[in-house]
DNA sequence: TGTACATCAGTGAACGCGCGTTCACTGATGTAC
DNA sequence: TGTACATCAGTGAACGCGCGTTCACTGATGTAC
């Protein structure tokens, strides 16, 4: 068991026969095999080594087991996500709508040929407590972000943001079960969901700045009226 | 094959021996194996009918397979989610804010001895697309129910809704997705949880408020400022 | 009421299959000298 | 440069297991008369 590499294969001295398919490659595999669809959790080491086109005992040279596979996807899906961030946060600077252009991006990753988000949107509501923990992690990084840029921007127009907390949970829920939806729609369609996505997190918002200026416009807390 | 029924049990003519286990206690029996976190697609046969005590090759007196019982369970929940639904609305006519009573009603389904509304947040998700409509087709229901109030309740107070689909579209799936955290946490959390949800979909109606009156409030939707 | 009979819910044994995991191995590659 | 050696990625065969599905059956129950 000892020969088993769990780190990263770079920072190794090369002694012994070279590899010649790398854990990249099992987890590109598993990628390909788990599709827009199928979790993580019902992959088999034999599936997963037969799409690789490796005996399937060659597995444990790379993984301890497929959990240990399935958590990596999840980190994979993960730093995918970071990087939506950095890109929506760089358009924002740029000077176009934050919401738009979070959106887009966010879309855009969804299409993308290595579907890691979906992956994430998957693991998070079904899979061992492991994903699920893994998945979880992911979402606070993203809604710990969004609330900064939100307190951020809201103070730029010297306001201060009501829950901002919520606010930025509340959109981030949203736009990863849209996104969710989006997996199993024709592509025709994308569009008008990218715009229904646009007009939610508006309505969010706006609701938000006004609750924080505390107008009190409706109906919606006292006993309904009907 | 013949032999099989697949139709309601109570409607038959009782010939022949008389059943001591019905389709209902294999439900029974699924239901406690899903427990608050697996997917039904992961069920197998035999599982099942220990569960149940019978011998695996008796699961065929109710069931063609595994699949009729996972699409069954789905169309249950389907019916305690319009049961949520009704009792919802009874509250909101009995004077209640009709969010806070919706969510209330919503939560208590999910602390239920029968998690059948749990089931349904999962199989969205994952499974196969037969859950996947099932599951979806149960939101729609939803969705449009909640619209209908949403525009009715408008209109008592001489309003239109903006996109009232989008609102309740919205909403809806806020409160899934929210609901599904709501498993995974420990229960003294439950009520801060519920005031969050609150507070989150007040911003959504608010915000649908604000927009319909053309209120020009923040920059939104203009290029950013930053 | 009593008896012969038809129905059919549930069973025990058996099947072939894919699974995860183990074992002893092979042979390509890099290192030491 | 050449040779002996250590390392270790990948292998083939085998294991026991739970699975879905089939088969011929048993025996409890209701019906016909």
């Amino acid at each position: 068991m000892a020969g088993i590499r769990v780190e990263a294969p770079k920072s190794r001295p090369v002694l012994g026969r070279r590899a010649v398919i790398s854990r990249e490659d099992l987890i590109k595999a598993a990628v390909r095999l788990v599709g827009p669809n199928r979790s993580v959790s019902t992959l088999s080491l034999r599936e997963v080594a037969r799409q690789a086109g490796i005996a399937p005992n060659s597995f444990y040279r790379h993984f301890r087991d497929v959990d240990e596979l399935a958590v990596t996807l999840v980190d994979e899906a993960g730093r995918a996500l970071r990087e939506i961030i950095g890109e929506a946060r760089q358009r924002a600077e740029s000077g176009r709508s934050v919401v738009r252009s979070s959106v887009e991006v966010f879309m855009k990753q969804l299409d993308a040929d290595e579907p890691f988000l979906p992956l994430l949107l998957r693991e998070g509501t079904v899979g061992s407590p492991a994903f699920k923990a893994a998945a979880e992690r992911q979402l606070q990084y993203f809604e710990e972000e969004l609330q900064a840029d939100l307190v951020r921007l809201a103070a730029l127009r010297g306001e201060t943001m009501v829950s901002p907390h919520l606010v930025a949970k509340a959109v981030t829920r949203l736009v990863f079960t849209m996104g969710s939806s989006l997996l199993d729609m024709p592509r025709e369609q994308h569009d008008e969901f990218r715009e229904s996505l646009v007009i939610m997190i508006r309505m969010i918002l706006t609701g938000a700045e006004v609750m924080a200026r505390g107008i009190e416009l409706g109906n919606h807390r006292g006993p309904s009226r009907q």
